[in-house]
DNA sequence: CGTACGACCTGCCCGC
DNA sequence: TGCGGGCAGGTCGTAC
């Protein structure tokens, strides 16, 4: 589900809510998900108080004293939902949904993980597939943490750019959509965000990366990080159910311009062709055939 | 080393 | 109405 514009909604909403919070306990619901949840979580992290909250690449790093930080993917389905007592927006929340945000909500399906804070806040960690996964590092060994250790840069700071594409793409045959989909090249962007950016450069998916010129590097770039900033400003993308951790749906998905897009037409100027949907690596490819021909 | 592809897991939607 | 197949925002392990 969430790729890295997701990931940010989420991380942003529990600086809001966690932030210098001090955790009292953990309920631990199943003892794994993609992996095991690292044993005697509870007792590791009873007690400590939260003392950052970054994200890396789709990774959530929340940071707490004692030289510890969690690390939380949310895989393909993962929701965080925060309950607190005195939730003022509530009311404004259909039945369902209070029942789902209210404080004491009743532990559902799939909620393997429960956060329990001071101040009467609770986080869930729902995940219905359960592709997710958490673990515990000691902060001070976080970048040589298995998961972190290969991810290339981030898309949207200064190290992302032309140039870097161009060196790591020189030998690489692969069409230009998995290679900007490869977390090792460049970390955050999933199967939205690839169609989405590749379209905004006018770039088909099919190219192979080693292929593309010095200017349609530039543009590629500059559609990556123009694309997930729109993203971000808009709260994410909610395709089935990604909200906030309030509950608040993101609206990016009213500025999609292929994906999910099949047979419409396509947005830009003076273009009639219609999008297309073909599978690249056993991913859904979303494309414009007449404005992305190269 | 780079690439291709199945596996992991659950639920939903669609066509028959 | 019921069932089976295909599909879903991600990543890893294995085989070539």
């Amino acid at each position: 589900m969430p790729e890295l514009p997701e990931v940010e909604t989420v991380c942003n909403g529990l600086k809001d809510s966690i932030l210098n919070k001090k955790i009292l306990f953990v309920e631990v619901r199943r003892p794994d998900l993609r992996w095991p949840i690292p044993k005697n979580l509870n007792s590791k992290i009873k007690n400590l108080r939260v003392i950052s909250i970054k994200r890396r690449s789709k990774f959530l790093l929340i940071e707490l004293t004692s030289d510890l930080t969690i690390l939380l993917h949310l895989g393909m389905s993962g929701r965080i939902i925060l309950v607190k007592k005195k939730f003022q927006t509530l009311e404004t929340l259909k039945k369902k949904k209070r029942d789902i945000y209210d404080y004491n909500r009743v532990p559902q399906k799939h909620d393997h993980l429960i956060f329990h804070f001071e101040k009467n806040q609770k986080i869930f960690y729902n995940d219905t597939r359960r592709f997710g996964a958490i673990d515990l590092v000691e902060t001070h060994l976080l970048n040589n943490h298995k998961w972190l250790k290969y991810l290339g840069p981030e898309p949207l700071e200064e190290g992302f750019s032309s140039k870097y594409l161009q060196k790591i793409f020189r030998k690489k045959s692969i069409n230009i959509k998995s290679a900007i989909m490869d977390q090792k090249n460049v970390s955050g962007i999933g199967n939205i965000y690839a169609c989405e950016a590749l379209w905004k450069a006018e770039i088909s998916p099919f190219h192979p990366a080693n292929k593309l010129n010095e200017k349609k590097l530039i543009n590629l770039i500059y559609s990556i990080k123009s694309v997930l900033n729109q993203a971000i400003k808009a709260g994410g993308s909610s395709l089935k159910d990604f909200t906030n951790i309030s509950g608040e749906i993101g609206y990016f998905q009213n500025n999609f311009n292929v994906y999910s897009r099949e047979n419409l037409e396509c947005n830009k100027k003076g273009c009639i062709a219609k999008i297309k949907k073909l599978n690249i690596s056993g991913r859904s490819t979303f494309f414009c055939p007449s404005c992305q021909k190269k």
